[in-house]
RNA sequence: GCGGGCGUGGUGGAAUGGUAGACACACCAGACUUAAAAUCUGUUGGGCGAAUGCCCGUGGGGGUUCGAGUCCCCCCGCCCGCACCA
């Protein structure tokens, strides 16, 4: 008997498939067309164990999709642009492209040996001028289409390193080198128009039907579409209106202030001569950008002395406050406050001593509110306290709607229906991103730069000498050429737009562009109407909202450009998120009671201790990995050690896929015990022609219930059953014939998990051609019904007998067991049930 | 702060509202072996009991239901996202 060698067979089998090109995907109309996708990765330079499992997944479907008759497209390429290739070359010198191309060789270096069914030949970056030279083509597209333009927003801004800083780089409001407190300053940049498309990807969310539904949630919230109404209050001194934009105008009785936020037109207005206005704008102004960090920060205000009329009560005045949390991007950027039913208004309120007044009351319960805002689900009742539009008990919702209808009629305000979401702001001062191609000329103004002229390509130097990344700030506005060209209207020297695009652009086509990934236009309308939407698209949930709603976006962009087919608006038919790899963080403290972490290699996991030195450490169980944490386990040491087949199998068992998985040693190497033990079960089998029922009902339960499992990505339910699968067999007294059938089905239902094994003992067995081509095994239907079946009896809702009944045995009969049953008869003492409840083929319940 | 999710034995986890703990890890016991490794077999949620069994048990509290890990409400903890990280 051969010992199983992953180390030999792995690339043998690797081989075998690219020179039977068993993965090139290619457009036959004879069959039906699969495009499994997954998030492409940012090439790091080493891949992670999470990159497996992602890559793991998709390939199991891959596979699978294949030998169930499908043409599979099944690409890989490398998000490419983005900060840290400038980041390691302002850290160690180099260049981020030369940085970035030795990391996609690196990469792929690391995960060809896992023996994923992609189709190589398809290979791109984005960083790759023929790529993003077709982005840029795209670009102007939608320029010329409306939907892209220029508006001033807020960036932040390093006062020390004289940069823009992405958030990331700003910790805690201070820039991350320069520890100088960030501003915000003004620039003017581009955007995507995707409000213009808000209601149309809110109502398409409906139609996504194999999303998950936590992820369609989020992006309805994340749209935010609201019903509310646009009131403007008149100062009591007269002069132009504040106009407030609410969508809840049913409280406007609790109103007791207006607060509008630092950079509305009003506070610029009034900080002109006022220093404490002006004092307080600007501490505004030193915040980052983030609205998490504007929620989170202390509530702060101060009164400008405006009055205003409040708009239904006569002779009632509210003051105006500039408030810190007021957002100008939302609504009208200004506010009514009503702290009665609503907790930041309400501390708000309390910290400067404003008004505070119920709107409504729940029914039955007269009490003011105190320090807690009444804020019911908007479905509640409620009654309202002399309402002006004359209700009184009411839902909130039903009181909203009124309240608008009544702003309206009496002229006081207009109904609005509003987006929380934003346009997409794609500047970015940065060297390593796609260029935005457009000229600024000083005659003709923004001017496109000319197709023909495309890619606009970054410049690798500064002629002569490299271009030092060291220097902060963006080295394309200081090279001495790069920037001056002929303007494309009028040929007069102008100036290149030097911001580049977000990487979220790059990573909003990129699944169009795998359709035809060599094509002189973004993309081949052949190509993408056969292969487009994406069937199965798998990625991490972190990208539930920006980057699944940008390619949703970019997809309608590219249908409008004529790039993408109508059909294709969506295009993602199904998603799944999968969940991330975690692994105990090992840490002991230095003599200032810093963390030190320590690598899994370093500590023996059963002690909790250094190896070297025996030290006692500190473990924290399941944390997100990352590289400064150490925790991070290397995939390339797991396959050198057991294969990739067991590397592969560890990752798909055990966690659902969805949820985040803890990597442990153990966990490798009892996959890779395991599929020893298979290829053990394969190894010395004889021959024969004998059959075996009992192998033979086993084997259509297998088919049947792995195949689901993968249907549904189940794969750690697949797996669970192809452990039960192989212990029937080795278990199994049926002969060598039967047991040979079944070990070959084994190998089959294996293959898209283990597919190298699978193909060795295929071969080994005397499979036909290649495990990888072979069709997928059919479930023998009428060996899949059971004829007698056990159903539990509970008395009560407690289990305490069961009884074995034919599976087809009407409800009547089932019913006359139950009660001839001693248990039921003994619970029972002579009297008669109060409830006998029979649920086909599941329990009896009877209730006493 | 806001939006979304998750929480089940020593561990990873299974369970269309219907027998909680499948499958696996680990541990323990046994077989094989001079011995070890490997392999194979068996036991293993907690408590009570000689035993058929009984009681408790899915982060905590409440509710709906004949029946709740699953649905609803409140609380706690952890994770993801918050628009310039990818």
């Amino acid at each position: 008997m051969s010992r199983y060698n992953a180390r030999t067979v792995e690339p043998k089998w690797q081989q075998a498939w690219d020179k039977a090109e068993a993965f090139l995907a290619k457009r036959d109309p004879s069959k039906p067309k699969y495009y499994v996708l997954e998030m492409f990765p940012y090439p790091s330079g080493r891949i992670h164990i999470g990159h497996v499992r992602n890559y793991t997944m998709g390939d199991v479907i891959a596979r699978y999709k294949s030998s169930c008759g499908f043409s599979v497209l099944h690409p890989m390429g490398w998000d490419a642009f983005g900060m840290p290739a400038e980041n390691a070359a302002m850290a160690s010198g180099g260049h981020p492209k030369d940085w970035t191309y030795s990391n996609i060789d690196a990469m792929r270096g690391q995960m060809k040996p896992l023996g994923l069914s992609i189709d190589w030949t398809r290979e791109f970056a984005t960083c790759d001028p023929e790529y993003y030279g077709q982005q840029q083509a795209l670009f102007l597209d939608m320029l010329e289409a409306g939907l892209v333009y220029r508006k001033n927003a807020m960036v932040n801004w390093d006062p020390v390193d004289m940069t823009v800083l992405a958030n990331e780089q700003v910790i805690d409001g201070k820039g991350w080198r320069s520890d100088a407190p960030v501003e915000r300053r003004e620039l003017t940049q581009w955007f995507f128009n995707i409000s213009s498309m808000a209601d149309e990807l809110l109502e398409a969310i409906d139609g996504l039907d194999n999303w998950p539904a936590k992820v369609k949630l989020m992006q309805t919230n994340w749209i935010g579409k609201s019903r509310g109404i646009e009131i403007p209050f008149h100062p009591t001194d007269g002069g132009e209106p504040i106009l407030c934009y609410s969508t809840r105008p049913d409280t406007m009785r609790g109103a007791s202030f207006i607060a509008i936020s630092p950079e509305h037109p009003v506070s610029r207005a009034l900080a002109q001569g006022n220093a404490e206005l002006t004092d307080f704008i600007d501490e505004c102004r030193k915040m980052d950008t983030t609205e998490a960090a504007m929620e989170k920060a202390e509530k702060k205000g101060i009164d400008t002395g405006i009055t205003v009329k409040h708009p239904i009560y006569e002779g009632i005045e509210l003051p105006v406050w500039v408030g810190n949390f007021v957002l100008m991007d939302y609504g009208t950027g200004a506010v009514f406050g009503c702290p009665a039913h609503d907790q930041r208004d309400l501390d708000f309120a309390r910290k400067y001593g404003l008004g505070v007044q119920n709107a409504f009351y729940m029914p039955g319960e007269e009490v003011e509110v105190e320090n807690e805002a009444l804020v019911p689900a908007k479905t509640e009742m409620v009654v309202y306290i002399d309402h002006f539009a004359g209700l009184s008990e009411a839902t909130s919702q039903d009181g909203i709607d009124a309240t608008i209808d009544y702003f309206e009629e009496h002229d006081l305000g207009k109904g609005q229906v509003k987006f929380r979401l934003r346009d997409w702001g794609l500047s970015r001062q940065r060297y390593w991103g796609c260029p935005i191609p457009v000229v600024h000329c000083d005659d003709c103004g923004v001017v496109p730069e000319k197709k023909e002229n495309l890619p606009i390509a970054l410049p690798y130097d500064n002629g002569n000498e490299a271009i030092d990344f060291s220097v902060p700030g963006n080295p394309l506005d200081r090279h001495p050429t790069w920037r001056d060209v002929p303007c494309p209207a009028c040929g007069k020297p102008a100036k290149r737009e030097t911001d580049t695009m977000d990487t979220f652009v790059d990573s909003s086509w990129y699944y169009a562009r795998f359709t035809a990934p060599r094509a002189e236009t973004p993309t081949e309308k052949a190509d993408a109407e056969y292969w487009m939407n994406v069937d199965q698209y798998i990625g991490g949930i972190e990208h539930a909202i920006l980057h699944l709603l940008y390619s949703r976006f970019f997809a309608r962009a590219m249908n409008v450009t004529g790039h993408l087919p109508k059909s294709a608006s969506e295009p993602f038919d199904a998603l799944f998120t999968q969940g991330m790899v975690t692994h105990a963080i090992y840490q002991t403290r230095d003599t200032n009671g810093r963390p030190v972490y320590h690598l899994p290699e370093d500590v023996d996991e059963a002690n909790a201790t250094l190896r070297a030195t025996g030290e006692k450490v500190e473990v924290i169980p399941s944390a997100k990995m990352s590289k400064s944490k150490k925790n991070v386990v290397d995939p390339v040491d797991i396959i050198d050690q057991y294969g990739a087949d067991t590397a592969r199998w560890f990752v798909l068992s055990d966690s659902p896929p969805e949820r985040d998985v803890e990597w442990t040693a153990s966990g490798a190497e009892a996959a890779w015990k395991f599929l020893g033990r298979v290829w053990r079960l394969a190894a010395d089998l004889g021959d024969g022609d004998d059959t075996d029922e009992a192998l033979e009902r086993e084997c259509a339960k297998a088919i049947h219930d792995v195949t689901m499992g993968i249907e549904t990505f189940g794969f750690n339910k697949s797996v669970a059953r192809l452990y039960e699968f192989a212990n029937a067999i080795s278990k199994s007294k049926a002969g060598p014939g039967a047991k040979r059938k079944a070990v070959k089905i084994l190998a089959q239902l294996m293959s898209p998990m283990t597919p190298h094994l699978s193909e060795e003992i295929w071969q080994h067995l005397g499979g036909e051609g290649l495990i990888a081509q072979a069709p997928w095994p059919e479930a023998d239907e009428s060996l899949l019904k059971e004829d007698i079946i056990t159903l539990p009896i509970q008395i009560n809702g407690k289990r305490r007998s069961e009884v074995q009944v034919p599976a087809d045995l009407p409800k009547e009969e089932v019913e006359k067991i139950a009660l001839a049953d001693q248990a039921v008869i003994k619970a029972l003492d002579g009297g008669s049930p109060k409830k006998l409840i029979v649920v086909p083929g599941r329990i009896i319940n009877v209730v006493i």
